[in-house]
DNA sequence: GCAAGGTC
């Protein structure tokens, strides 16, 4: 970049991605300059802008430093998209998207506008991580727009340290458009995926089942991320692990010796042996022979050192596992900490202080704190040698510091209990990271009877060091006799002991966390928001010991994906995700190459999932009951698109078939647009065409083609026809006049000479002469009618005895909510193998039914309950879907011992008493 | 009404 060192200023417009780094970097560039720093007000009340003088290679500058909060545009599906009823969940996989400045950011995005026409250069000073960079392009956007003349350079620093901000102001650069790219990709492909998939899962699955958790089921939402739903995955898979543990005994041989110095204990070195005839056979010998050797004596100084400086995930995980804080609550506390100057940034994933951070300022402000300021003054002694430089995590955003205390309180009046708990564990946090090891002397004695090799270890602390102030971790010393190589001594006990293998336990937050950044689900920001979206979603609880367990919702959303044989559950799509993000961001893959392969891929997954939907009504048939109405969501599913809706300008009218075998052509936003139109009663099939009616408008209206029954229409018609209802169709009036149109045909009145017209709005005048049902408040029948009234599964079963499908040996029903035959299909999943079902032909349409939910009148299989408590078909009694239980183990071995006598299994091995195990008898020490 | 990512 060239400087020039004309004399004309030239007026800098700096953006910084938060209030706090605009003032911070504002604070240290307008040190030395001559005027100070002036400040005032944006149009926001949050972004303030700091005007100071600086120069720039020589170039004299007027510099205006203001922020944006976070990432100034939000992208969404265009306006017709974004109804869920507004198009098929597929289309949202090419729905057109684009990025805007929502209404709560306007005023900062004006701000920016007025004054980027003031200036001539931009200087960006967002984050330096991909997501800094595409806020960046998004400030270059607005910025741009109103001044095209802008010279845009982007300042890269990576911390707000004073030298590394003036280096980094005479060091500009070009912002990099490769990691704004990768975010751009990123967050095209998480609304694809997440809105498709919520939408779908939602409405095929909500008013399905009695969600009995919901006060009002209509409200829930079944939603699918891309985070959330792997961070759901491992709490249902530790959960399946501890369902599929079968506890198992295992035996060791525990040894004790008492000295003049105390008791040591031994453990067996080969820990413990599931096969109890092994573990007798050589307990029997070490009785036999009891003398032990000492084979082996070491001494060893053992360090243990302190923590790595605090990120944001160390900070959630220690609050969770020192104050059983939860993540959520962490870091709304941090931020009010933060906002309020006591503590530095708190969303930051590096654990390494930079050289040129004073570290030594930071414990000099604590030393006049009542509990740890004697510490912190015992650290800045030389004397004490007690310091020690802070180790590197090997994590650096090059954005924000680690995580430190940057005010001294002795605490505040104000503060709740979480914040004086936080703050203190940030300062002792910080104050161990600064500190020395602790120092330990570690002893290990290994001793050999009848050739089996037991050892004891016991320790002595030195020195405390970082454990003194560190009040949160302990180091646990124990002390054992002497012992010298080659002594020898008769143990004082030697038992043969049982214990019985256990399941892990449920995940704790801490484990939750860690399990999300290992395989980098989320960032540091939204990890804890993940979380709570799950216990907000009903996917999963947490107990008072802030452990997770999955719901019955999210243990079934997950069984369901996973009978798929999808690993939408698990980490890997994000994983890969992010690898293509990498690739992205370093010029290795292009964007578009990737957004398209991976929309393809998840589109194809989308439309497969879609095929299966049987797996997810099985696995929610498993926990829920099954409603009886019908939703408005299920009965109006995707068909077929004709036009544009000409009443509501929102939705699709699409051509549908109604459970009494009717077509109508209706509108995708009902119920809150009931505009429809209804077809003569004579069709027999009608399929949309690609066909464009070039007559009606507005357009396109996609031409249907038609095939009528051949008795019901007069002779001079002709059976096919390719008609449009837009209004311009002469014979489909006609034949509406003639026939009458399905909606009356369920009435036993002719319905001859009152059907009118075809075209929406006259259709919408003629239902209205019509009153609606009662029950479904549809226009068509009356509510003695209404197929809302009759069961499902008494219909079903009457329809599924008298009809059968036309197609040779299939059996088939009309489906209950769009007409289509539902086939009769056989399920092959572990819980419910070789149990027939129905399932709706129709691509858009949800319906399903078990055969003998509706043959049976005592419904006796189908009541979801019973199969919870039936092992057969209970995932939960599966096994095999974690680690799997061993099978049980053989007893009643016989074998003779080392002493001749028949030792057979499970009996106590001391007194021969099947009733218990060697470990509690009460003989043994006799 | 949907995601995840910034941020107040």
């Amino acid at each position: 970049m060239s400087g020039g060192g004309g004399g004309r200023t030239i007026r800098v417009l700096n953006v910084a991605e938060k209030p706090s780094v605009a003032k911070a970097v504002a604070g240290i560039l307008s040190k030395s300059s001559q005027g100070g720093m002036r400040v005032r007000d944006g149009r926001s009340r949050f972004n303030r802008i700091f005007e100071f003088a600086y120069t720039i290679h020589g170039q004299q500058c007027h510099m205006l430093f203001t922020s944006v909060t976070g990432h100034l545009m939000e992208l969404d599906f265009e306006d017709r998209y974004r109804k869920w009823h507004s198009c098929d969940p597929l289309l949202l996989y090419q729905a057109p998207v684009r990025k805007f400045v929502p209404e709560d950011k306007l005023d900062i995005k004006r701000t920016l506008e007025e004054e980027a026409r003031k200036c001539q250069w931009l200087v960006l000073w967002l984050d330096c991580d991909r997501e800094g960079e595409n806020i960046a392009f998004e400030v270059v956007e607005v910025c741009t727009e109103a001044n095209r003349h802008l010279n845009v350079w982007r300042a890269r620093f990576s911390a707000l340290i004073e030298r590394d901000i003036r280096e980094s102001v005479q060091a500009l650069v070009r912002p990099n458009q490769l990691f704004a790219d990768a975010v751009d990709v990123r967050q095209e492909i998480d609304l694809r995926i997440g809105a498709s998939f919520t939408r779908f899962q939602t409405m095929l699955l909500r008013d399905a089942f009695n969600l009995d958790f919901a006060t009002d089921d209509r409200n829930v939402i079944l939603s699918y991320g891309p985070c959330q739903f792997p961070t759901l995955g491992f709490i249902v898979e530790r959960y399946w692990e501890i369902q599929a543990h079968e506890s198992e005994e295992f035996w060791t041989i525990n040894c004790t010796h008492n000295s003049d110095e105390g008791t040591a204990t031994f453990n067996w070195m080969r820990g413990h042996m599931f096969d109890y005839t092994c573990a007798v056979i050589i307990y029997e010998m070490c009785v036999q022979e009891p003398t032990a050797t000492v084979t082996k004596v070491r001494q060893q100084e053992k360090l243990k050192y302190p923590p790595h400086p605090l990120n944001t995930i160390e900070l959630e995980k220690r609050a969770s596992r020192y104050f059983r804080m939860s993540s959520e609550q962490t870091m709304k506390v941090a931020e009010d900490l933060y906002q309020t100057g006591f503590i530095s940034y708190p969303r930051t994933e590096t654990d390494s202080f930079s050289e040129r951070t004073d570290l030594r300022a930071i414990v000099q402000e604590q030393e006049g704190h009542p509990v740890w300021g004697s510490y912190a003054q015992r650290l800045l002694d030389p004397g004490e040698g007690l310091w020690r430089n802070p180790g590197n995590g090997g994590h650096d955003d090059k954005a924000h510091p680690p995580i430190h205390p940057t005010k001294f309180s002795g605490g505040q009046s104000g503060w709740s209990q979480d914040h004086h708990r936080l703050y203190e564990l940030v300062v002792r946090h910080f104050l161990a990271c600064v500190s020395k090891p602790a120092v330990g002397a570690e002893t290990t004695v290994e001793i050999d009877i009848a050739g089996e090799m037991f050892s004891a270890s016991g320790r002595v602390i030195l020195e405390k060091n970082y454990l003194d102030v560190y009040r949160f971790e302990s180091w646990g010393g124990s002390m054992i006799p002497t012992y010298t190589f080659g002594q020898q001594f008769i143990p004082t006990t030697l038992t043969l002991d049982s214990g019985v293998t256990r399941p892990p336990s449920l995940l704790s937050e801490a484990d939750l966390l860690n399990c999300m950044d290992k395989a980098g689900i989320g960032t540091d920001a939204t990890m804890h928001d993940h979380i709570k979206k799950l216990l907000d979603r009903f996917y999963a609880t947490k107990d008072s010991n802030t452990r997770f367990s999955p719901t019955n919702l999210g243990e079934a959303l997950v069984m369901g994906y996973d009978d798929m044989g999808y690993e939408l559950w698990k980490p890997y799509l994000r994983a890969m995700m992010e690898n293509d993000m990498k690739a992205v961001s370093i010029g290795t893959k292009r964007k578009a190459e990737v957004l398209s392969t991976c929309l393809e891929q998840m589109k194809a997954c989308f439309l497969d999932a879609r095929l299966n939907k049987v797996k997810l009504f099985e696995a929610m048939g498993i926990f829920f009951e099954r409603t009886s109405r019908s939703g408005a969501d299920e009965q109006h599913a995707v068909g077929d698109v004709v036009r544009r809706c000409g009443v509501c300008q929102e939705s699709d009218m699409v051509l549908k078939r109604k459970p009494d075998g009717n077509f109508m052509v209706g509108c995708l936003g009902y119920p809150q647009c009931r505009n429809v139109v209804w077809l003569p009663g004579s069709i027999a099939e009608a399929t949309v065409t690609t066909n464009v009616c070039s007559v009606c408008s507005p357009g396109p209206v996609f031409m249907i083609q038609f095939k009528f029954r051949r008795l019901e229409i007069p002779p001079n018609y002709n059976v096919d026809h390719l008609g449009c209802i837009g209004g311009c169709d002469e014979i489909l009036k006609q034949l509406v006049e003639i026939c009458g149109t399905g909606s009356r045909n369920l009435s036993t009145t002719p319905a001859r000479g009152r059907g009118t017209a075809t075209s929406s709005s006259s259709a919408q005048r003629s239902n209205s002469r019509q009153s609606a049902c009662t029950h479904c408040r549809q226009y068509g029948h009356s509510s003695n009618d209404c197929p809302s009234q009759t069961s499902r599964s008494s219909r079903a079963r009457s329809q599924g005895m008298n009809q059968q499908s036309d197609n040779a040996g299939e059996s088939s029903i009309p489906c209950d909510t769009c007409g289509t035959p539902c086939i009769l299909r056989t399920a092959n999943t572990e819980s419910n193998r070789g149990r027939k079902f129905y399932s709706c032909q129709s691509q858009g349409c949800n319906f399903f039914a078990w055969e003998d939910s509706l043959n049976n009148s005592n419904r006796g299989r189908t009541g979801p309950r019973a199969n919870v408590s039936s092992s057969a078909s209970n995932p939960r009694a599966r096994g095999g879907r974690g680690r799997g239980g061993r099978s049980g183990r053989a007893v009643d071995t016989t074998f003779v011992s080392a002493t001749g006598d028949p030792i057979s299994g499970r009996r106590c091995f001391v007194c021969g008493d099947p009733s218990h195990f060697a470990n509690v008898c009460p003989n043994r020490d006799t």
